[in-house]
DNA sequence: TTAAGTGCAAAATCTTTGCAAATGT
DNA sequence: ACATTTGCAAAGATTTTGCACTTAA
């Protein structure tokens, strides 16, 4: 299914090249998001790390893949699920970042309770990070 | 009240040193989080940079202070609140960073609700980060 | 053809490490 | 006096910038 990336790269008016393809590629295949030096690595060979940082920027600010800051401060990327546009990001679910495997996963299914902020406060952005041991750790333990 | 400081130190068998005082006036005189480019530019002075580094890493590990990690990958301490230990942390409250002022606040009083992990998920830690303008900025609009 | 995108080199940052000198207990 | 902690210098890592070459449209 490559029509898939076409569509997605016509749609931002972007220029479909094999960089941009192959982090497309690397990030779709995965139901987790992955850290850029992850990529750096997977695509270390086709893909020039500066070019990363840009396709990176440019995906996000299209709205194309969303960034997860983990509890390391690390950038996970991963595309969106739902309905992002170059106006608002739409990733208010929760994630999970394994310290073991240090995976980051989208529960996109977990959808984050509603909480009262104080008088003033005005939250445009909300970002539910948890951490612990994923299932697929704990079973090897 | 300088004191408060000695026997924070003193608890945790940390050497009362200068560089430590400052940083600990410094966090403790702001009732929000400040980030460690923030810190260095206000103690540039009088603490090196490796300096900070290490204190701030030495006073997380004793629970002294928190980490925050803001939206764009950066880190904010402040003081704990209430009783964090060596062995574990308790800032599971909310904080707010504002895109304006990029302050960190911490609303202690505003609890995470809780929510489902799926089956064989288990968090240690939570964090919950929510974007947007602050009182004081919205103030000023 | 030409504007957008890439890759390399190099600058600018940020973070860590090693070690001698200084400091608190 | 002795273990800790600091400050500097230097290595390592990360991120950004500039510019000539390439490529998709």
């Amino acid at each position: 299914m490559q029509g898939k990336f076409d569509q997605l790269l016509e749609k931002h008016k972007l220029k479909k090249t094999a960089p941009r393809f192959s982090v497309l590629e690397v990030l779709s295949s995965r139901d987790v998001a992955t850290s850029q030096p992850n990529l750096e690595e997977i695509l270390g060979k086709e893909v020039d790390r500066v070019t990363l940082y840009r396709i990176l920027k440019t995906f996000e600010e299209k709205g194309i893949i969303h960034k997860i800051i983990d509890a390391n401060g690390t950038a996970n990327y991963a595309v969106c699920h739902s309905s992002c546009t170059e106006h608002q990001h739409r990733d208010e679910h929760l994630h999970f970042n394994c310290t073991v495997c240090k995976k980051v996963y989208c529960l996109n299914d977990v959808h984050i309770p509603a909480f009262n902020l104080p008088e003033g406060f005005e939250a445009s952005t909300i970002n539910l990070v948890a951490s612990g041991v994923c299932q697929a750790c704990k079973a090897q333990l």
